[in-house]
DNA sequence: CGATCATATGCCTTGACAGGAATATGCATT
DNA sequence: AATGCATATTCCTGTCAAGGCATATGATCG
Protein backbone atom coordinates (compact mmCIF):
# COMPACT_ATOMS: atom_id res chain seq x y z
CA UNK A 1 0.00 0.00 0.00
CA UNK A 2 1.49 3.21 -0.93
CA UNK A 3 1.96 6.05 1.64
CA UNK A 4 -0.97 8.23 -0.08
CA UNK A 5 -3.29 5.49 0.25
CA UNK A 6 -1.98 4.77 3.95
CA UNK A 7 -3.02 7.98 4.91
CA UNK A 8 -5.67 8.78 3.65
CA UNK A 9 -8.09 6.86 5.97
CA UNK A 10 -9.15 8.95 9.52
CA UNK A 11 -8.71 5.61 11.62
CA UNK A 12 -4.56 5.25 10.37
CA UNK A 13 -3.93 8.99 10.52
CA UNK A 14 -4.94 8.60 14.02
CA UNK A 15 -2.96 5.56 14.81
CA UNK A 16 0.21 7.29 13.25
CA UNK A 17 -0.50 10.21 15.97
CA UNK A 18 -0.59 7.73 18.53
CA UNK A 19 2.61 6.76 18.03
CA UNK A 20 4.32 9.59 18.10
CA UNK A 21 3.66 9.38 21.58
CA UNK A 22 6.69 6.30 21.30
CA UNK A 23 6.19 2.54 20.72
CA UNK A 24 2.90 1.12 22.10
CA UNK A 25 1.68 -2.67 22.04
CA UNK A 26 -1.91 -3.17 19.70
CA UNK A 27 -4.00 -3.73 22.65
CA UNK A 28 -3.32 0.00 24.00
CA UNK A 29 -4.12 1.31 20.13
CA UNK A 30 -7.34 -0.39 20.61
CA UNK A 31 -8.06 0.97 24.34
CA UNK A 32 -7.09 4.12 22.99
CA UNK A 33 -9.03 4.39 19.79
CA UNK A 34 -12.16 2.52 21.22
CA UNK A 35 -12.77 0.40 18.16
CA UNK A 36 -12.96 -3.18 17.19
CA UNK A 37 -9.33 -5.47 17.78
CA UNK A 38 -9.49 -6.91 13.97
CA UNK A 39 -10.09 -3.53 12.80
CA UNK A 40 -7.07 -2.03 14.31
CA UNK A 41 -4.67 -4.79 13.51
CA UNK A 42 -5.58 -4.36 10.05
CA UNK A 43 -4.83 -0.83 9.76
CA UNK A 44 -2.00 -1.71 11.78
CA UNK A 45 -1.32 -4.40 8.79
CA UNK A 46 -1.57 -1.72 6.01
CA UNK A 47 0.33 0.78 7.79
CA UNK A 48 3.38 -2.04 7.98
CA UNK A 49 2.87 -2.74 4.35
CA UNK A 50 2.80 1.25 3.46
CA UNK A 51 6.52 1.25 5.96
CA UNK A 52 4.51 3.94 8.12
CA UNK A 53 5.30 1.20 11.66
CA UNK A 54 7.51 -0.87 12.02
CA UNK A 55 6.97 -4.48 14.68
CA UNK A 56 9.07 -5.28 17.44
CA UNK A 57 7.72 -8.92 19.12
CA UNK A 58 8.12 -9.08 22.80
CA UNK A 59 6.38 -12.40 24.01
CA UNK A 60 2.72 -12.23 23.34
CA UNK A 61 2.58 -8.49 22.67
CA UNK A 62 3.32 -6.95 19.36
CA UNK A 63 4.80 -3.25 19.77
CA UNK A 64 4.37 -1.04 16.95
CA UNK A 65 6.24 1.82 16.32
CA UNK A 66 6.05 4.83 13.74
CA UNK A 67 8.82 4.57 11.28
CA UNK A 68 8.86 7.89 9.73
CA UNK A 69 10.81 7.10 6.21
CA UNK A 70 7.66 7.18 4.08
CA UNK A 71 6.88 10.84 5.73
CA UNK A 72 9.93 12.26 4.61
CA UNK A 73 9.28 11.13 0.88
CA UNK A 74 5.95 12.82 1.57
CA UNK A 75 8.01 15.93 2.57
CA UNK A 76 9.90 15.52 -0.40
CA UNK A 77 6.32 15.39 -2.63
CA UNK A 78 5.23 17.99 -0.87
CA UNK A 79 8.62 20.05 -1.48
CA UNK A 80 8.02 21.72 -5.46
CA UNK A 81 4.62 23.39 -4.16
CA UNK A 82 6.45 24.94 -1.18
CA UNK A 83 6.93 27.80 -3.59
CA UNK A 84 3.18 28.40 -3.95
CA UNK A 85 2.74 29.41 -0.41
CA UNK A 86 6.11 30.59 0.83
CA UNK A 87 6.52 33.79 -1.63
CA UNK A 88 8.89 32.60 -3.87
CA UNK A 89 6.04 32.50 -6.43
CA UNK A 90 5.14 36.22 -5.64
CA UNK A 91 8.58 37.25 -7.26
CA UNK A 92 7.96 34.45 -10.43
CA UNK A 93 4.87 36.26 -10.49
CA UNK A 94 5.85 39.73 -10.25
CA UNK A 95 8.39 39.01 -13.56
CA UNK A 96 5.73 37.29 -15.70
CA UNK A 97 3.99 40.46 -15.20
CA UNK A 98 6.79 42.64 -16.22
CA UNK A 99 7.65 40.95 -19.17
CA UNK A 100 4.01 40.30 -20.33
CA UNK B 1 -13.22 15.12 -0.77
CA UNK B 2 -10.54 15.34 1.59
CA UNK B 3 -7.34 16.61 1.02
CA UNK B 4 -5.56 13.10 1.74
CA UNK B 5 -8.27 11.66 -0.42
CA UNK B 6 -7.71 13.80 -3.59
CA UNK B 7 -3.88 13.59 -3.09
CA UNK B 8 -4.26 9.80 -3.03
CA UNK B 9 -5.00 9.03 -6.82
CA UNK B 10 -1.82 9.32 -9.14
CA UNK B 11 -3.87 10.82 -11.96
CA UNK B 12 -4.47 13.69 -9.73
CA UNK B 13 -1.12 13.76 -8.36
CA UNK B 14 -0.01 14.18 -12.21
CA UNK B 15 -2.63 17.07 -12.64
CA UNK B 16 -1.16 19.02 -9.64
CA UNK B 17 2.22 18.51 -10.94
CA UNK B 18 0.94 20.07 -14.31
CA UNK B 19 -0.52 22.84 -12.62
CA UNK B 20 2.73 23.81 -11.00
CA UNK B 21 3.68 25.38 -14.34
CA UNK B 22 0.40 27.62 -14.18
CA UNK B 23 -2.62 28.30 -15.04
CA UNK B 24 -3.87 25.68 -17.55
CA UNK B 25 -7.29 24.77 -19.77
CA UNK B 26 -8.57 21.64 -19.34
CA UNK B 27 -7.87 20.80 -22.57
CA UNK B 28 -4.03 20.85 -22.29
CA UNK B 29 -4.40 18.77 -19.44
CA UNK B 30 -6.25 16.15 -21.15
CA UNK B 31 -3.64 15.98 -23.97
CA UNK B 32 -0.92 16.14 -21.61
CA UNK B 33 -1.73 13.43 -19.40
CA UNK B 34 -3.25 11.35 -22.73
CA UNK B 35 -5.94 9.98 -20.64
CA UNK B 36 -9.98 10.23 -21.97
CA UNK B 37 -11.40 13.57 -21.02
CA UNK B 38 -13.89 12.72 -19.39
CA UNK B 39 -11.69 11.33 -17.11
CA UNK B 40 -9.73 14.16 -17.07
CA UNK B 41 -12.70 16.14 -16.21
CA UNK B 42 -13.77 13.87 -13.54
CA UNK B 43 -10.80 14.20 -12.03
CA UNK B 44 -10.44 17.99 -12.00
CA UNK B 45 -14.04 17.87 -10.55
CA UNK B 46 -12.44 16.05 -7.33
CA UNK B 47 -9.43 18.42 -6.85
CA UNK B 48 -11.79 21.07 -7.46
CA UNK B 49 -14.24 19.96 -4.57
CA UNK B 50 -10.99 19.46 -2.35
CA UNK B 51 -10.39 23.12 -2.68
CA UNK B 52 -7.24 22.42 -4.63
CA UNK B 53 -7.95 24.06 -7.91
CA UNK B 54 -9.18 26.84 -8.78
CA UNK B 55 -11.10 27.86 -11.80
CA UNK B 56 -11.27 30.87 -14.19
CA UNK B 57 -14.07 30.52 -17.34
CA UNK B 58 -12.60 32.27 -20.30
CA UNK B 59 -15.05 31.85 -22.71
CA UNK B 60 -15.64 28.09 -23.85
CA UNK B 61 -12.50 27.08 -22.35
CA UNK B 62 -11.99 26.31 -18.21
CA UNK B 63 -8.91 27.38 -16.85
CA UNK B 64 -7.56 25.62 -14.29
CA UNK B 65 -4.75 26.56 -11.78
CA UNK B 66 -3.31 25.34 -8.56
CA UNK B 67 -4.60 26.42 -4.79
CA UNK B 68 -2.45 25.80 -2.52
CA UNK B 69 -4.22 26.11 0.68
CA UNK B 70 -5.09 22.12 0.89
CA UNK B 71 -1.32 21.62 0.99
CA UNK B 72 -0.62 24.14 3.47
CA UNK B 73 -2.71 22.08 5.27
CA UNK B 74 -1.40 18.68 4.84
CA UNK B 75 2.44 20.48 5.20
CA UNK B 76 0.93 21.38 8.79
CA UNK B 77 -0.50 17.62 9.39
CA UNK B 78 3.18 16.84 8.21
CA UNK B 79 4.85 19.36 11.24
CA UNK B 80 4.55 16.97 14.52
CA UNK B 81 6.24 14.17 12.18
CA UNK B 82 9.52 16.07 11.23
CA UNK B 83 10.91 15.88 14.91
CA UNK B 84 11.02 12.23 14.03
CA UNK B 85 13.55 12.69 11.39
CA UNK B 86 15.10 16.11 11.88
CA UNK B 87 17.28 15.17 15.20
CA UNK B 88 14.84 16.37 17.70
CA UNK B 89 13.68 12.67 18.59
CA UNK B 90 17.73 11.62 19.48
CA UNK B 91 17.57 14.36 21.53
CA UNK B 92 14.52 12.86 22.93
CA UNK B 93 15.93 9.50 23.13
CA UNK B 94 18.65 10.22 24.62
CA UNK B 95 16.47 12.44 27.55
CA UNK B 96 14.83 9.00 27.97
CA UNK B 97 17.67 6.93 27.35
CA UNK B 98 18.81 8.82 30.64
CA UNK B 99 15.63 8.62 32.67
CA UNK B 100 15.14 5.24 32.74
C1' DC C 1 -0.97 -30.22 28.72
C1' DG C 2 -4.92 -27.11 29.31
C1' DA C 3 -6.41 -22.51 29.91
C1' DT C 4 -5.98 -17.79 28.93
C1' DC C 5 -4.42 -13.58 27.06
C1' DA C 6 -2.84 -10.83 22.97
C1' DT C 7 -3.12 -10.44 18.31
C1' DA C 8 -3.92 -11.90 13.55
C1' DT C 9 -6.66 -13.88 9.78
C1' DG C 10 -10.77 -15.29 7.02
C1' DC C 11 -15.28 -14.51 5.25
C1' DC C 12 -18.99 -11.65 4.08
C1' DT C 13 -21.40 -7.47 3.00
C1' DT C 14 -21.46 -2.85 1.76
C1' DG C 15 -20.07 1.47 0.01
C1' DA C 16 -16.83 4.36 -2.53
C1' DC C 17 -14.35 5.25 -6.42
C1' DA C 18 -12.12 4.72 -11.14
C1' DG C 19 -12.61 3.86 -16.02
C1' DG C 20 -15.24 3.60 -20.44
C1' DA C 21 -18.74 5.06 -23.58
C1' DA C 22 -22.39 7.93 -24.78
C1' DT C 23 -24.51 12.18 -24.33
C1' DA C 24 -25.54 16.79 -22.58
C1' DT C 25 -24.31 21.73 -21.78
C1' DG C 26 -22.50 26.09 -22.94
C1' DC C 27 -20.03 29.45 -25.60
C1' DA C 28 -18.63 31.17 -30.14
C1' DT C 29 -18.65 31.98 -35.00
C1' DT C 30 -20.79 32.31 -39.28
C1' DA D 1 -30.45 29.89 -35.98
C1' DA D 2 -27.17 26.34 -36.93
C1' DT D 3 -22.87 24.39 -36.48
C1' DG D 4 -18.71 23.34 -34.06
C1' DC D 5 -15.57 23.29 -30.28
C1' DA D 6 -14.51 22.74 -25.22
C1' DT D 7 -15.93 20.73 -21.29
C1' DA D 8 -19.14 18.53 -18.10
C1' DT D 9 -22.47 14.96 -16.76
C1' DT D 10 -24.72 10.53 -16.67
C1' DC D 11 -24.95 5.59 -16.63
C1' DC D 12 -22.87 1.32 -16.20
C1' DT D 13 -19.55 -1.93 -14.50
C1' DG D 14 -15.63 -3.77 -12.16
C1' DT D 15 -12.60 -3.35 -8.35
C1' DC D 16 -10.96 -2.41 -4.01
C1' DA D 17 -11.06 -1.29 0.67
C1' DA D 18 -13.49 -0.86 5.30
C1' DG D 19 -16.38 -2.72 8.98
C1' DG D 20 -18.45 -6.56 11.58
C1' DC D 21 -18.17 -11.04 13.19
C1' DA D 22 -16.26 -15.43 13.97
C1' DT D 23 -12.28 -17.94 14.46
C1' DA D 24 -7.35 -19.13 14.24
C1' DT D 25 -2.54 -18.51 15.81
C1' DG D 26 0.98 -17.90 19.09
C1' DA D 27 2.89 -17.12 23.64
C1' DT D 28 2.52 -17.55 28.69
C1' DC D 29 1.21 -19.48 33.09
C1' DG D 30 -0.62 -22.81 36.17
Amino acid sequence: MSTFTAIADPVRRDILALLRQGEQPAGALVEALALPQPNVSKHLKALHSAGLVSIRVDGPRRLYSLDPAPLVELDQWLAPYRDFWTGKLDALGDHLMRTD
